[in-house]
DNA sequence: AGTGCGGTTCACGCGGTCTTGAACTATATG
DNA sequence: CATATAGTTCAAGACCGCGTGAACCGCACT
């Protein structure tokens, strides 16, 4: 056990198909796991990646000792990934009435949070490459001399990326399309009434 | 250390515009930059990016030797650098006849490389998370005493899946026709006269 | 054979990232 | 108010990948 966390008195040991905290089954854990490698192929930390799994699958919200305790994280770490998870809109902070501890709850919109999080990135990161090369060639016709034969070089290299940055947005935009069939899925029965706090 | 290097453009001697070993002139290290950091963001080598920059703009074949001056790298970097390059098929290595040492001249596929090695990295990559997906669900079933709804999440989450490698896919094929194009125009001119003509 | 140089390999160290764990704040409960 | 638990922050450290530099290989030339 990593952080330091004890609530819940000992839940009586059920049968099997009764979770006991800390232990998750296997076939949880091999989705958690495929969510957490998923995720962290596309940039993101693998353990944003199996919280939102372990959210998603689970349906109904847990607290934050609770994924402390199943996926093994310290308590300090499992704050921040909430928070980085909150911010993106993907997991939501709720607090049921009766109780007064925070409970985190999977959005299904992992994908949209992905392709616009990539978008923002990309989009800053190619253009500032765009800016670049522009500026080199502006360098470069400035100090004379320059071989014209590089010019040009410099200048397909510029083209270049532009395409790719094309091609970057276009599979942004396709990626969304073609997931959204699915999301809309994802919300239909997923979890009707969901009460929204904060 | 220092030693002999050709002078590039046929220019006088002016102020700051001449070329001296070891320091390439600034739209040079600015597009050189450029490049590492696009190579760096596909997820390779910001110094392999760098390389085949220095090459590519160059258009004359280096020694491991001017490379490493050139971009301030170690001997053994370079050289396992270089060898990635090669076996990328980005970079070649040729022998010109009177001389003895190796140089290195860079392909125009640059792009071709990283679809295809991103692919490569993908295929395998995805499809394990399919496999583990489905897997998850096969123990699932198989434990017995599992809500269906979460039955039901798992089986969301594979087409999920499915859905997103579908995405890549596409990507991929996209950027290859896409740039497809640029590439021929690469080749056009930069082929023709490999040896220093004019 | 010896010398010099281009090229390769690999253990080590540096630098960056992620996680931990403890100190700290906030909020409920008696 | 005191006490306990939930939640946050951050310095310290674990971890990992990359590049360095030195040892090493091998070829050419004398």
């Amino acid at each position: 056990m990593k952080g330091y966390l004890w609530t819940g008195g000992v839940t009586p040991p059920g049968p099997e198909a009764l979770p006991e905290p800390g232990r998750l089954q296997r076939w949880e854990t091999m989705a958690v796991e495929a969510v957490g490698n998923v995720i962290e192929f596309w940039g993101f930390k693998r353990n944003q990646g199996r919280v939102w799994g372990l959210l998603y699958l689970r349906g109904e919200p847990l607290t934050a000792g609770e994924i402390e305790r199943e996926l093994d994280l310290s308590k300090g770490g499992v704050s921040m990934l909430l928070r980085d998870l909150e911010r993106w809109g993907v997991v939501q902070r709720v607090r049921l009435p009766p109780d007064t501890v925070w409970r985190y709850s999977a959005e299904t919109d992992l994908v949209r949070m992905v392709t616009h999080v990539i978008e923002e990135r990309e989009a800053g990161f190619v253009s500032r490459i765009r800016a670049d090369l522009s500026e080199a060639r502006r360098l470069a016709q400035e100090a004379g001399g320059v071989d014209t034969e590089r010019l040009q070089r410099l200048e397909k290299m510029a083209t270049l990326a532009e395409h790719v940055e094309k091609a970057i947005r276009l599979f942004i935009k396709t990626a969304r399309l073609d997931v959204g069939g699915v999301l809309s899925a994802f919300r239909d029965d997923a979890e009707p009434s969901r009460k929204k706090a904060r």
